[in-house]
DNA sequence: CATTACTAAGTGACCGGTCTACTTTTAAGA
DNA sequence: TCTTAAAAGTAGACCGGTCACTTAGTAATG
């Protein structure tokens, strides 16, 4: 069954375009194109474009989720230097793309909330399991004194994520990192800081 | 001359529409048909679709600026409760909208930035002006002891415009003004609070 | 009457999606 | 093991509709 091997080829060559284009913006003919798939197969693998579009977000956020879990879950690195390799990985990603893609995820959010209910709950749930990749490592973090205590790692966790997805889309449109590296710093030395040891 | 009050209205109605559908999904038909102008004269008053889309932005970041000049010049206002009156205006424009549409600026700068040079450089001026807002207003505050002082302000501005953006994005996706009032009440109890005053 | 302001009616290109035809793979029956 | 037919996958022409944009004109103006 070589089924997969196009399957996966279409979703992956669709990831790329529509995290650089948007969904709208990428038409079929173009992932056909690119993936080098004659048009006849794509409607065979996928009922329509919508089908589509969720299979990529699901084959995104699995593949994502492995990146986090190998970040967030090391246990030779600890809580608070795990959420540094994250961000430092996201840096990463930004800069290889030349500050053009950002985040799929994000950019679908924004794109596609309004316009469909079931992307919307699909991307919603995709964010939910990235914060609670934050909450556990915020909830160590605490318990091992690295962090302020008096905080909810719920709602840490939700301000890291919208922060950061705020750099990232403030990074594309200035062409540089300096917004992600700024919202780290803040981060760091307010939000997560202990008070019982300030910075000055 | 009536031309103008033909493409005032096209503006308007295109800033609608494009807030909420996105700048490539947007059709002039629509936004001629919306605005009850003939299908013809559209590119009486505009050269393109890109000189509509950056007339748009134009307009768009004039308003506003004229709603922040409020808030933020208000002297009878301390400068962090302007501050606190620019985020729940923000709230309350994402609840009249149901979180459909979110902030325009933030949208087209998400979708058009890696697509079109001059989009990204137009929009990329807009939250420059948005910043400088921010900046005045944190320095003043700074001056009056009211945040901390320990922090530049313009890293701070960079800091609440990427994670206010953040927040309504995440909003958008979320249905619910929850990271906006989050991402507010870690930004005002942690980053923004003096060190020589702790909350507890 | 010349010039500008405006507009109806297309233009070709491209969109998502459908169609029929063809090739390869799989698996059952003897 | 060989036959064979369904099923899986490949293939590209084709469809109606919509896109941004153009053309070629009429209506208004001074």
């Amino acid at each position: 069954m070589k089924t997969r091997a196009t399957r996966d080829k279409l979703i992956q060559v669709g990831a790329e375009l529509i995290a650089e284009h948007g969904f709208n913006a990428t038409g079929i003919n173009a992932v056909l194109k690119r993936a080098e798939v004659p048009k006849g197969s794509f409607y065979h693998y996928f009922t329509s474009k919508e089908d589509f579009g969720l299979a990529v977000i699901d084959a995104f956020a699995e593949a994502y989720d492995a990146r986090l879990a190998a970040i967030f879950t090391d246990p030779d690195v600890s809580p608070l230097r795990r959420l540094r390799r994250y961000f430092a990985v996201g840096k990463q990603d930004m800069l290889s793309c030349d500050h053009a893609r950002g985040c799929l995820i994000g950019n679908l959010g924004q794109e596609l909330s309004a316009q469909s209910e079931v992307f919307r709950a699909r991307l919603d749930q995709v964010f939910r399991a990235w914060e609670r990749r934050l909450v556990d490592c915020l909830e160590e973090a605490r318990d091992k004194g690295e962090i302020d205590a008096t905080l909810d790692p719920h709602a840490q966790a939700s301000f890291i994520m919208a922060g950061w997805e705020g750099a990232i889309l403030r990074a594309k449109t200035v062409k540089s990192l300096d917004p992600m590296e700024c919202f780290e710093a803040v981060l760091f030395s307010r939000v997560l800081l202990p008070r019982s040891s300030p910075a000055a």
